[in-house]
DNA sequence: TACAGTCGGGG
DNA sequence: GTGTACGACTGTA
């Protein structure tokens, strides 16, 4: 009986065939089976330069021993027009890589295109169809599209994912910190320990697993730096031929190196990586951003960049918002650049200081507000991208139908569409339709998780972009267009605050897209509606309500207290949610037990209903706050809560002053535990030298060392920060000289 | 007091 | 696939 020449199903995923030169596809069918499919795919990549070079490089592709079909023709740059280029085809993607990599040591000087682009991502351009998408596929008796039809869009808001089968790894105790010695396996409802020794029995273990359960996903803890490495290389040691991870086993492992890399001003630790093929393995510790958004969040940004889905969950979401850039280049017929060459046109230095500013931010008046509203611009940047037609190759250019940019008295092409503003649109628009549909739901429906995930993926592709217009090495980026958001977002922030104020509300505070408006009275989401509508109008961007708050209060500098500072402020809102920015339970370097305190002060002033019953809800928190104190001094808070976490930003020789966590490092390193840059350290304050211990050290800590008089210092200063706009002092603290005592009339 | 090192921000 | 922000704040010398 010869196999069914039509299946429907989900395309899991997509790759260069490792023999024949044509692509792989894994089809789920949603009759059960995982199928194997192949696709001859012939690829294209195109040279420019002079002449003459390319006359030579015609000639060298003739020599070459990887057939290629060369032509003469035109195709569209983004910034410069009609550009004569040498397309060069090969018969697959593995003889373009090769042929291209070639190609880029022989004749470095030329400028290539559509150069290195991911398999999946050149397929999503030309055929539609995307990872994760449902569709049709008819086959010849040999496994080979013939075609493969989209019944699905990356832009619906329902999306069916296909029921796949997870096997989840989890060693115990944790790889980051000890050596594993055991492995948890859940799979198919079943749940099984294996020992981590000897390396052979648990090779033995986990390929008969493979093979029984055969899973699409293999969840891991720590498989990328730990698991994988530990199996892999114990294979190839002892020569164990027959262990292979992959679902297609003509593939072998694909395996990456860790790196530390700087990026958003900080250094960033990436461990190394484990790659597999006709299965996805993801490593829940170094999947970047994993937990903002987790799987339903990767799902849905496969499904939109055209990457993979082993790849986006290891990757930023800059690397996604770049990938869909690309891909509206590619269907526009606009050549991706292989190296950015576009150079910053040069504009005077006076210009440069006047609009090289970001945000608008006006200070916040300091202490504790009522009737305070709080309105959003809803991603506020590429709205501005996508409202004022803003992209590299429209700003600063002139045409028939233009705008002058505000500030920069740059004009804006409107005659075309800008590959900016069209890659986002509908990424705006399903954000924002996801948004309404979770406002529509209560946090207990079951889809309400699944949503808020795919709505916050969504959101970081968006965030992410707005940076790669101005970074200089984006391939569509430039800095103008960058300047030229900003000013826009500028000029909007200011309309809205005349708006305000044409509605008499007193602005408080704005802080790049955000506004604090006060005015007496103002209790319900509906009394608001006016405000949003005129910024609606004066500014044509979208704008929400944040909330309204209860009380809110605006902290000043802690170097002097007749200062405000921007974003360092809480309060809470009508329903009961806290909001904090600035403060130490925000910082990821506070131990857990002051934030947690802080957290429990700002609950017990939540409650209120206003603001005169405060000083009767202080005395709870001036006892909430000496049981947590004696708890203290008596060592019942667990050291783990006491555990300071900074993430080491250079190497330990590099520290010129040991800082607190450089000494911890130091320790760690003495014990053959080193830590690499982007990695975080966690230590506890301890008295005496060094003055700190730090944690993961073999053995436990003297719970006698820890410096108690540190952790009451900075208790009592953490307590202040809430408690101070409420009129009560440091002394009034526990063990203040006036413990108890707070002053009156403050409201 | 100077300066070196770390953090936030977006939800 | 990687913005070497920028300003507040803390700890050390």
């Amino acid at each position: 009986m010869s196999p069914p020449l039509e299946r429907r199903g989900w395309l899991l995923d997509l790759y260069p065939s490792p023999e024949e030169d044509g692509l792989t596809f894994w089809l789920l069918d949603e009759t059960g089976p995982r199928v194997r499919l192949h696709q001859p795919f012939p690829v294209t990549f195109y040279a420019s330069g002079p002449f003459p070079r390319l006359r030579e490089l015609w000639r060298f592709l003739r020599t070459q021993p990887i057939p290629v079909q060369l032509a003469r023709t035109q195709r569209q740059d983004l910034f410069v027009g009609l550009l004569d280029v040498l397309a060069i085809e090969t018969a697959g993607p593995n003889a373009q890589a090769r042929l291209f990599h070639t190609l880029t040591r022989t004749f470095p000087d030329l400028d290539y295109y559509d150069a290195d682009l991911p398999a999946s991502l050149r397929y999503t351009a030309i055929h539609q169809v995307f990872l994760l998408a449902y569709c049709r596929v008819h086959t010849t008796p040999e496994a080979q599209i013939t075609t493969l039809e989209l019944l699905d869009s990356p832009w619906t808001l329902e999306t069916p994912l296909p029921p796949l089968r997870v096997m989840t790894l989890t060693p115990t105790p944790d790889p980051r910190h000890h050596p594993p010695e055991t492995l948890l396996v859940q799979t198919g409802g079943h749940l099984i320990t294996l020992p981590v020794h000897p390396p052979a029995q648990l090779v033995l273990h986990l390929h008969a697993l493979l093979t029984k359960h055969d899973p699409d996903l293999l969840l891991t803890d720590g498989g990328d730096p730990w698991l994988f490495p530990y199996l892999l290389d114990h294979c190839q040691e002892n020569n164990l031929a027959y262990f292979n991870p992959n679902r297609d086993i003509r593939c072998t492992v694909l395996r990456r190196k860790e790196n530390s890399y700087f990026t958003y001003g900080q250094v960033v630790y990436r461990g190394a990586q484990t790659h597999l093929f006709g299965r996805w393995h993801i490593d829940r510790h170094n999947a970047m951003m994993f937990g903002d958004y987790g799987l339903e969040g990767v799902f849905e940004q496969a499904r939109v960049t055209g990457l993979s889905v082993q790849e986006i969950a290891r990757k930023s979401p800059g690397a996604g918002i770049t990938a869909m850039q690309m891909l509206t280049a590619l269907r526009k017929g606009i050549l991706v650049p292989y190296q950015k060459q576009q150079a910053e046109r040069p504009i005077s230095a006076r210009t440069l200081i006047r609009t090289d500013r970001g945000g608008l931010v006006y200070p916040p008046i300091l202490g504790l507000h009522t009737d305070v509203a709080e309105l959003d611009f809803v991603s506020m940047y590429p709205s501005i991208m996508a409202h004022f037609n803003l992209s590299p190759e429209t700003v600063g250019v002139g045409g028939p139908h233009t705008e002058t940019i505000p500030e920069l008295g740059l004009p804006v092409d409107l005659s075309r569409p800008g590959l900016v503003p069209e890659t986002l649109r509908p990424l705006l628009e399903k954000r924002i339709a996801l948004k309404m549909l979770l406002a529509t739901l209560s946090r207990r429906d079951c889809e309400y998780a699944s949503l808020k995930a795919r709505a916050a993926a969504l959101k970081w592709l968006l965030v992410v972009c707005f940076g790669y217009l101005g970074y200089k090495n984006a391939r569509f980026g430039r800095i103008e267009s960058h300047e030229a958001v900003t000013a826009y977002g500028r000029e909007s922030l200011m309309r809205a605050k005349e708006a305000a104020e044409d509605l008499d509300y007193r602005v408080l505070h704005m802080y790049v897209d955000g506004l604090w408006l006060a005015k007496p009275g103002i209790k319900t989401i509906p009394a608001c509606q006016p405000i949003l509508d005129e910024i609606l109008h004066r500014t044509g961007l979208p704008i929400a309500l944040e909330g309204i708050y209860k009380w809110v209060a605006f902290l000043p500098s802690r170097m002097d207290a007749r200062v405000p500072v921007a974003n360092r402020y809480f309060g809470v809102f009508q329903n009961g949610d806290l909001k904090t920015r600035g403060i130490e339970a925000r910082r990821h370097d506070t131990p857990p037990w002051l934030g947690e305190v802080q957290i429990e002060i700002l609950h017990h002033l939540a409650r209120v209903d206003n603001l005169s019953q405060i000083p009767a809800a202080l005395p709870a928190v001036f006892t909430m706050l000496q049981t947590h104190l004696r708890q203290l001094t008596t060592g019942c808070v667990p050291l783990e809560k006491l555990l300071v976490s900074q993430t080491l930003s250079r190497e330990l020789d590099a520290y010129k002053t040991p800082s607190p966590a450089a000494r911890a490092a130091r320790q760690l390193e003495a014990h053959g535990k080193p830590i690499r840059p982007g990695q975080r350290v966690r230590f506890l304050y301890t008295r005496g030298t060094p003055g700190v211990y730090a944690w993961d050290e073999p053995g436990a800590p003297d719970p006698r060392t820890v410096d108690t008089g540190r952790y009451k210092e900075l208790f009592v200063r953490a307590a202040h920060t809430i408690l101070a706009p409420f009129g009560v002092e440091e002394e009034s603290l526990p063990y203040g000289k006036k413990y108890g005592q707070f002053a009156h009339g403050w409201a």
